[in-house]
Order: structure tokens, then sequence, then C-alpha cells
DNA sequence: ATTGGCAGTCCAAAGGTTCGAGTGCCAGCA
DNA sequence: TGCTGGCACTCGAACCTTTGGACTGCCAAT
């Protein structure tokens, strides 16, 4: 973009979009003059919001109404005008306390996602960090009855997954204590790939008339590394969508819809790159493809111990308060890869 | 209550109901003549709709305008004249088909709780089995660094809790095998209360110089084991609140709040009585003392294998369809005390 | 470049009117 | 006794009109 809007016309961009995002309201050039000291007259400010919307970064919703940001003045806005200022020292506080208190990884996250709806008052959306860049820590397996042991599969991002499964010939503690050794063995520090690989060959360590129910536990540890290949995704305070119900032209049903489709959301996030502790949005239409063309979506990325990324964010109308979201999003993002690469 | 109202009488309240239900406007006698075929004229319905605002079972919201269910009105309804015919064979094969797929208890749940808000539109709650009646079924210490170790503790009614804890001293494979033998036989098959009580006494076992040790591991557990009696709620559909916001008078600010606090709902959920395979509904002002006035819950129990009874239900505008809600919940219900009583 | 002034536009709120759905009541009828 | 048709009445929702004011854009002057 051409610099053919003033250093002040960027001013008055952003007075706009701040003073549009907490009243609602379109801006008119006179209130501008009254709320901000620009030191110059309404007329002044006419004439730059004039070249705003030349340059297609506010539009009036009528012809003789204030200005709105569009798409692109949001962008504009964004990239170059945000002030990202630190939370507050009580936000952090909360944040600490609140985060603190968790016990495990899904602890962690479901905190992480409750807080980050409480801070910014959008959905917040947390991505389990990815099983499939992470490392295989420990297999464990414990039996409940003769023929039903549980698997438990713990990867070093702290994940942990359980599963229920029934075997055809009673088990023995002496079978699955040497089972257990020889998946440890075989299986730890491994990627999942790897370990899944490496399992299509774990029966033939065994004596034939063992391999039946070793394969079973095979077959079922097999199934949940590939299964759970796919990334979960949690989310919280999507009542907000009701609170702001106002700010979505049409009905809010597509994006009901779409928040349902967990998918469609995983997706989106996928296609955003985060270099990391950094924040990213993306602003209204850019997102059209998903039938989200009225929200917009913040996101950073964490990591955890297993150096594996995730991310996380906000969803929420195109007319969100872009700087306290990225500013909590990349807080909470922050703290999270703390939290999660320390321990 | 006397029967002053004639059985066509409380027909025309079941009807008023439905109308109601199904078109969110007022309902008047020549509307009733119209959709229902009640063999008398609109003047008749008039005389019996004037005897049941007699009864406060309607009200008129404006001099002339047709009628509404009060909250009296709604509790006859539900108490008398709703019909719970079952669920289509396309809906409980839905129910199956989803739920089947479950992989464990957490999975279980969680398509529970999504399932019943897709089937209900409503807010969706799903209690999880109370630890404090089930059983110890097993102990699991999972080493994973030197001096890092998970504990896992299941219990008979499927519930797996994990804790990450950190001790002061390096373990040792043999200490870790002698402690989880000793746990398992001195805990398992006990209530929780009970398994607490024990492990105050536990260290006891041990030389002096690996109590300190096992003090850690056995505090963890003993935190673990009272912490977690506290009950977990799973919540899914508060977006449907957007949906059905017409229906609140004032904002829904007030049950946004409420939600928000699980608390809240767990008090009310433990203060509805339930006769297993019953299902109760509470309507409007019953629950007024929660800042809910201008809802309903309807819940029903289930049981897990252990034996425990937890609360599964839907909680939407007191406008509702409780026909449709209380079939769901009990279907729901009586599937999931099948599906975790069996497995 | 900036400013004050002015004509023009058009939305939002306020007021007024109409329309119709619905009620209560009553006298007549089975 | 219970049901019916008819009628006068009420009152909100919908529609129209009017008014006020908040803007803008433009221009001549500084």
């Amino acid at each position: 973009m051409t610099v053919l809007v003033s250093d002040r016309g960027l001013e008055v961009l952003r007075v706009i979009v701040q003073d549009y995002v907490a009243s609602r309201e379109p801006v008119g050039s006179k209130s501008i003059v009254e709320r901000h000291s620009f030191g110059v007259s309404a007329a002044t400010i006419r004439n730059d919001m004039a070249l705003l919307e030349d340059e297609e970064l506010i539009a009036a919703p009528h012809t003789s109404s204030g200005r709105v940001p569009t798409d692109k003045g949001y962008r504009v806005f964004v990239d170059q005008l945000a002030d990202l200022r630190p939370l507050t020292v009580a936000q952090r506080g909360a944040i600490e306390a609140f985060l603190g208190e968790s016990v495990d990884l899904d602890d962690v996250l479901a905190r992480t996602v409750r807080l980050l709806a409480q801070l910014t008052h959008q959905v917040a959306l947390v991505q389990y960090p990815s099983l499939s860049t992470s490392r295989v820590r420990h297999v464990e397996l414990v039996p409940l009855t003769e023929t039903r042991l549980m698997t438990v599969f713990i990867t070093d991002s702290g994940r942990v997954e359980q599963r229920l499964l029934d075997v055809s010939a009673p088990l023995d503690d002496m079978l699955i204590g040497e089972v257990r050794a020889k998946l440890n063995s075989a299986l730890g520090g491994l990627g999942l790939s790897d370990a899944a690989t490496k399992l299509t060959t774990f029966v033939e360590g065994f004596t034939p008339e063992r391999r039946p129910v070793v394969q079973q536990i095979v077959a079922s540890l097999t199934e949940q590394v590939l299964a759970n290949k796919q990334d979960r995704l949690l989310m919280a305070g999507t009542a907000n969508l009701a609170r702001t119900e106002e700010d979505f032209t049409g009905s809010i049903y597509p994006v009901l819809e779409a928040i349902e489709e967990q998918v469609t959301l995983l997706r989106l996030f996928s296609e955003m790159e985060i270099e990391p502790g950094g924040v990213l949005a993306r602003i209204g239409r850019e997102n059209a493809g998903y039938g989200l063309g009225e929200t917009s979506v913040v996101t950073s990325g964490y990591s955890s111990s297993g150096g594996s990324v995730a991310r996380l964010g906000v969803l929420g109308p195109t007319r969100m308060d872009y700087s306290n979201n990225m500013a909590a999003v990349r807080a909470v993002a922050r703290y999270l890869s703390r939290l999660l690469g320390t321990e």
C-alpha cells in the first residue's frame, strides 16, 4: 500500500476503530474532535476521512452517517496501529493463580480455555498438543479383571490416553509384566509413527501360544496411537456469541454450525502460520471460505515439553477488541508454553 | 388441586401448551378450534379458558390477547398431560451408533452430553459418576523420570484420574513395585472414604529411611481421592441459548452466569430427587433461587457399574418442548445406564 | 493545509392511525 | 345445564408521516 494516507490519517483510522468497537456506532468527524485532541477542526478530519474512504479502509453505511472500518481497515489497524500493551498486573496474577492450580494436562487446558474466554469475552479455542510430533514416554497395562485390561499411553507432551480392552484368553500377571516391559523398551522415546510401525512386528518376540493375546493388545494400542493422531479441540465461552449477537448482520446460525463442526476450526487453525511468540489475526472475509465471513480469529501457538506446537485462540465478530484480545491470547500462550515447557 | 376444570378443559390446556411452545405466540380460542377438532365452538373454548385462567393455569399477557401457560400450567401439563412417547427408531439408532463408538468413560460422557444437546436443542448437562460412592479398582504408579511419577487412580465406575508428582528423592523400580503392590492390596475394593482413612497409616509398613518418599506419594494420592470427591459436570450446547434468546424476557445474562458457575448447577442437581428410570422437571420460578427463574431443568439419573448414581439433563427456557425433552433425557439416561452397567 | 459555513441527505425516533385478533358477556337454544 | 352465535369493546402490532439531528461534501476564505 502506497502512502496516500498521512500520519494523522492513520491516527484517525485508529480512533475510528477504537471508538467503533467501543460504541458499536458509526463514528463521525465531530465526535472524533470532541473525544480526541487532534488540534484540528472537524472539517480537516473530514478530509482525512475522505482519503481513508478512497483507500477503502473505512466506509459509510449510509450516505450521511459516520464511518465504519472495513475489513481492510481492521487489517491495517491490526498490522500497524494496534498497541498490544501487556496485561495488567491483576490480570497476570489471575492467570497464574488460575492455571497454577492445575494438576495435569487435561486440567491445564480446560482451565486455559475457560480463562481465555473470560479474558476476551469471546469463544475460546485450545488445541491439544499434537500427538503426531510427540514421543512415547510410557505405556502402562493395568489388569482390571481376568480378561479385561486398560491400556494407558503417555506422551512426553503430557498427554494421557487410556482405553479399555477385552481379551479372549485369561491374563496372568507374568505375561502382562513381560509385555509391559518389552513394550516400554521397544517404544520408549519413539515418535508415534515409528511406534506404530514397530508395533506391527512386536508380536514376533513371543511364543506362538501367547501370540493371540499379545496381538489383541498390540492391535488396541496401534489403534489408539493412530486414532489419536487426529487433533482434539477444547472450546469455551460459546455463550458469548449470544452476547455479541447484534454484531452479526444475519443470524448467527452459520457461525454456530461452524463451531459445532470442530473439523472446520481445526482446518482453519492449521492454515494459520504461527511464529512462536507471535499472534495472528484473520479478519472477516478472510474466513469466508469457512462460512465465517463475519468473524475474526485471533490465534497464537504454544509449545509443550515434547517440542510439539499447538494453537490456541479466540473467535468472535469482526468488530472485536483486537488490542485486548491479541494481548490476552499472546499472554496466555506464553504462560502456557512456560508452564508446559518446564514441567 | 380440586377438579374445577373439566376433562375438556385439561385438553384445552394441553393444546395451549403445545401450540404456544410451537409458535411462540399467545394462543386464542379461534385458532384452537381451527387447528384441533374439539367439536365445539370457539365460545365454548373461551368458557373453558376462563376457568383455566381462574385456576391460574394460563394467563393473558394483555387484556385482549391469546393466552399463555403459567408456570403452574406447565406443571400440570408435565405431571398429567405430557405424553412421553418413545423416541423414533431413527433416533434410537442414532443414540446407539453415536455412543457405541466410545472407548472410555470420558469419551462416553463427552459424547452423551453432545448428543443430548443435539436431541433437545437445549443446554445439556452430564454429571460424572460420583467418586464418593464408588470403590477403588486399581492404583497405578508410573515412573516418568527419576524424581517424577504419575499416579493413576481407577474406580469401578470407570473413572480414571491421573496426577503428576515430583518427589524429593530418586525413585527405584523396586520401591515403586513394592508400593504399588501394597497400595493395591490395601486399597482394592475399598470405598473412597475408607481408602483415605487407610492411607493415613499406610506409611507405617515401610522402613524409616523410605518413609519420606512413600509419604509424598501417599499425600498426593490422598489429596487426589479427597479433591475428586467433588463432582464434575460436563456441558454442551450452550450456544443453544442464543437461539432461544427471545424466550427470556430480560437478558440472558443471569442465565449465562449461573451456567458458568458450575457449583450452582450441581447444587440444583443435587436437590432433585431421582427415582431410577424416572424423569423430573423443575419449572420456571421453582428455580428462582438460583437466578434461573425463567428456565426449566429436566433431569434423570443414570447408574454406572459401581452402583453409583449420577444425574444428567437439560436446561432451557421455561417455554420448552417438555414432551420431547423429557423423552430424550429419559432415553439417553436409560441407554447410558445400560452401557455403563454391563460394561 | 486548514477552517467555518452552508446546503443536502437520510436515518432514527416520535407520534398518529388503522386493522384485526381476541375477549367477555348475553340471550337463545337443545 | 351446557353450548352457541352475535356483538361491543380492548389493545397491541403494523404502517405511515413527520420531525429532528447528525452527518457529509463542497467551497471560499485564511
